[in-house]
DNA sequence: TATGAATGAGATTTCATTCAT
DNA sequence: CATGAATGAAATCTCATTCAT
């Protein structure tokens, strides 16, 4: 049975039990032997790839927010209107992305932001991402309001939308994705109104 | 060192020290040894007092949110002014009260919000706090809102409010309270400016 | 509360409380709360009057050794016939006597039997009262029949008498005394039929 | 160390450590480490191949009641007489067979025996052996006399096997095997002699 | 005399990791 | 490449005993 180039397929049938695990019981129980059996496969083969599960709960971060990353990037690359308002949508609208909103990647997200309270390694990724985000809605809110407002707006844009997130984690059927940017395009647009209102047509 | 008439001054201790712990080291490695010794006490004790450490966990949230819940309370018994904003400003800085933006606190909530997903008693104890909070949002809101749009700023102050909660977790100088509060008052004053013009003054 | 001469009343309590336990739970799951709980006092007092868990259990069973031999005593005792029959029909009867047969007296004696074959103290308990069963049945049976074929009566009646207690002790309903004293004393008949017919009236 | 196709192996290896530790210190204090250090594995492995204690435990008492059904069962299929008195006897022989009467064995018997009157899946398997046993000799016995002196007959003998067993596993030597079937064989014999002198040659 | 608070040793169980096959 | 046997550390829980009150 043993394969050639089986790496990068292993990988991330892994990546996806480590999620599927994560959802059925949690972070604190989704052990080896668990994540394996999602995967179909044995627990040893975990070190195999990824050095330890360390290593595979790092991996399965990255991916998350990866995943997350491409979303927002996606959306922005066809974006044809430049306005502010488009492009901070855009990160709005990747952040309730389908992949994103699974429960298994909205569990798995909040496990890891969690987590990553304690644990150096998740914090490091943790914190590369936020601060994109956080730049770049910094960034085009200061296009359309003074520096210190559009920090303020972004602060409250993020924590409008890890809110969100947050809530629609513990709810039994999900986020609802549709309800979820509604608020946060309501909230949107709240902050921009005050400051340009020529530009929110 | 026995005393008679220890309980509640030993469950007390052991209830702050779990705090303590899980600020330190987070839930998953907020071992009883561990919060046995932040609590000067030995390990074993615990299970005499909470049963075990499932109790003591449930113990330490049902504090969490009875702080939660005080702190609100008190605020709103002594408002003078019965206006909604008077009313949804006291959850508001009830939330963001002292004793619950303290580090142990912020990072305890989070972790007990994450566990919760997977844990069906601290799940109980989230969701009757959780629907409270909702219910008394909307309540206010429908004062001055038709219903289904006070449910909808009801959702989003609430998602608002926890966003906020979980971003100041992470930030390595605890939450900046004040500013937080900036924040969900000016969320809160756009939600009523399209409704009450007359009301928020 | 404290009261002067309570010792010989609380340690009887206690011996009574032992065999409640250990017909409840068993003797590995007797433990001293439960125990105590059972006699309406404190773990604590179990210490004070028999020096720790090992003191009570031994003075449990030197309790149902010392009933034991009580009944079997008292019944001689009242013999008006001196043959061999009536003596050894006297250990018979006065080892399916009423206090002995009770759920808590044979579960207990049980208990006892299996765990002295590693505890020295209760071993040599066990086995003083051996010998003075095995010894007298010897004695009596010896009256009428050769020493050695006495001896394997006395063995045999030894087992009888102990094979119908341990399957009684694990009879749902507890030892049919009667049945038990029919069947043993109809092998006494056997035994003694084969050397003594002039005296089996 | 490792290698493929342990389990059987590995299996009787604990189930036969389980004897010789309960053989040594008694069904109290065979601890797991002790278990494992007879069989010379870890632990850990207990839980891994048994799902715990219990698991190992209720395997061991199987262990025992096959043997002895082994014990008995290929003794009567090397019968070439039909006769009530020889399948009995081979009830009898059975039981008292070299793999049943070693010290460990009867230890563990009389151990699991008084352990089973507290735990259900003990009783569970002690009760199907022991309807089997008393069927068995009803069935023989009843060939011979009418029924209900055959139940009588059965409880007497299963009682006074059980008897010799019980005394055998106390007696520091051992059991005397054959001075026990003598003693059984004499008891059947006397049992069959009332009602069937034509068999009994 | 009696309580129950407290400890600490010990037992079971879980689990990540290693390694021979 | 992949398995699963095996270990050993760590965690929780139980419980007999001690001791201040």
């Amino acid at each position: 049975m043993p394969k050639v180039g089986m790496e990068p397929i292993r990988r991330q049938q892994l990546i996806s039990a480590t999620m599927e695990a994560i959802d059925e019981v949690g972070l604190a129980d989704a052990t080896i032997v668990r994540i394996a059996r999602h995967a179909g496969v044995s627990a040893g083969i975990i070190s195999h790839y990824f050095g330890g599960k360390d290593g595979l709960l790092e991996a399965t971060m990255r991916q998350i927010l990866t995943d997350l990353g491409n979303a927002v990037g996606s959306r922005r690359r066809m974006l044809d209107d430049g306005s502010p308002r488009a492009f901070i949508g855009a990160v709005i609208e990747g952040n309730f992305d389908r992949t994103q909103v699974t429960g298994p990647a909205a569990k798995t997200w909040l496990a890891f932001w969690t987590s990553s309270m304690h644990k150096p390694a998740l914090a490091r990724l943790q914190n590369i991402n936020d601060r994109r985000l956080y730049a770049n809605l910094c960034y085009h809110f200061s296009r359309v309001m003074p520096l210190a407002e559009a920090r303020n707006a972004a602060r409250g844009l993020a924590a409008m939308i890890d809110g969100l997130w947050l809530r629609g984690a513990l709810t039994p059927g999900g986020l609802d994705a549709e309800g979820a940017q509604r608020l946060a395009f309501a909230y949107l647009d709240q902050l921009l109104a005050h400051h340009c209102s020529t530009f929110a047509s």
